[in-house]
DNA sequence: AAAGCGGGGCG
DNA sequence: CGCCCAGCTTT
């Protein structure tokens, strides 16, 4: 209904690819020598999570489970320990067990099909296009954040794509993806790849590089004086201090430390400026309800651990 | 469609 | 101190 594009996306097409061979950067998941698994690996790890922070704990990841039999018999007070301040760690425990269910459904080898991706724990509609392309060049159509707002501001004009993904949005992604069939889908992988890293490096979200960006001169949201964001489009910020978020991480940060911790004594000692028990308390229970803590006695653990006497 | 879920770094 | 980052799951 709103903002279709007037532009046709084929020259966005080769001016992107083009400048994507030449402006790529050099990530150990690209490599043509990476595994599946660590695609996933790192799809996984990127979800919410720069790809600075990513980086050190991907290396060590695949050097301790190089496959994903490994991932599955791994303990899992080790995986939370390597995943350390990733944040969300729910996604090192779903990762563990897509593990788990590649083993078992998949005879321990990553799944090419995109249904199939999608089925596995932790696996949404941007992952599973995402292993389907990147790890076994078929064409999928991917829409993550930064490829939702280079859509917005080449075909629809607009500042920002604003904070829901629609249906309007996938079908834009849809309408501009280029022939998946023209030449094996090979166009369309990197036109995935490139807009993604267009977002990341010129095209992002603040302060945008235009004067350095190669398709400017094709740019809807350029061409119509680059109009700022709406309120409608500003994604208000998640709050951080005090929050159940910032709890749960101070208990799983005393976890990692070894060992096992006496329930109150965990409680008690965490270093958090309020002192809110109900709280401490509540979100232990969740981090032991969702499996990323085990109570034995009166002492907790990451799930696992080896019982420290 | 909206809420909950980490954590750090940068303007 | 607000905002952003290769999202997923649940309601």
């Amino acid at each position: 209904m709103t903002a279709r594009t007037a532009l046709s996306p084929e020259p966005v097409h080769h001016t992107l690819t083009s400048w994507y061979h030449r402006a790529a950067r050099d990530l150990p998941w690209r490599r043509e020598d990476c595994s599946a698994w660590g695609v996933l690996v790192s799809e996984t790890m990127l979800q919410q999570t720069p790809v600075a922070r990513v980086l050190p704990r991907w290396e060590e990841w695949m050097r301790r489970w190089p496959e994903p039999a490994d991932t599955a018999q791994a303990p899992l007070a080790e995986i939370l320990t390597v995943w350390d301040r990733l944040g969300y760690p729910r996604r090192a425990l779903r990762l563990q067990q897509a593990a788990v269910a590649i083993v078992e459904r998949h005879g321990g080898q990553v799944p090419q099909d995109v249904d199939q991706l999608r089925a596995l724990p932790g696996v949404g509609e941007y992952t599973a296009a995402a292993v389907a392309c990147f790890a076994f060049d078929q064409p999928e159509v991917v829409v993550d954040t930064n490829i939702r707002r280079v859509h917005a501001r080449i075909f629809s004009g607009q500042a920002l794509p604003g904070k829901t993904f629609t249906a309007e949005q996938r079908r834009l992604a849809r309408d501009v993806f280029p022939d998946p069939q023209a030449d094996g889908g090979q166009l369309a992988c990197t036109w995935n790849i490139a807009a993604m890293e267009l977002g990341a490096l010129i095209c992002t979200a603040r302060s945008p590089a235009c004067s350095a960006c190669p398709v400017a001169k094709l740019c809807a949201w350029r061409l119509a004086g680059s109009p700022p964001p709406t309120e409608e489009q500003k994604t208000r910020g998640q709050s951080w201090v005090g929050t159940d978020r910032q709890v749960r991480g101070a208990i799983m940060a005393a976890l990692r430390t070894g060992g096992t911790t006496a329930r109150d004594d965990l409680l008690y000692g965490l270093p958090l400026p309020s002192a809110d028990l109900d709280q401490r308390q509540r979100c232990l229970e969740s981090l032991l309800a969702d499996g990323l803590a085990e109570q034995r006695e009166a002492r907790i653990a990451l799930p696992g651990a080896h019982p420290m006497c």
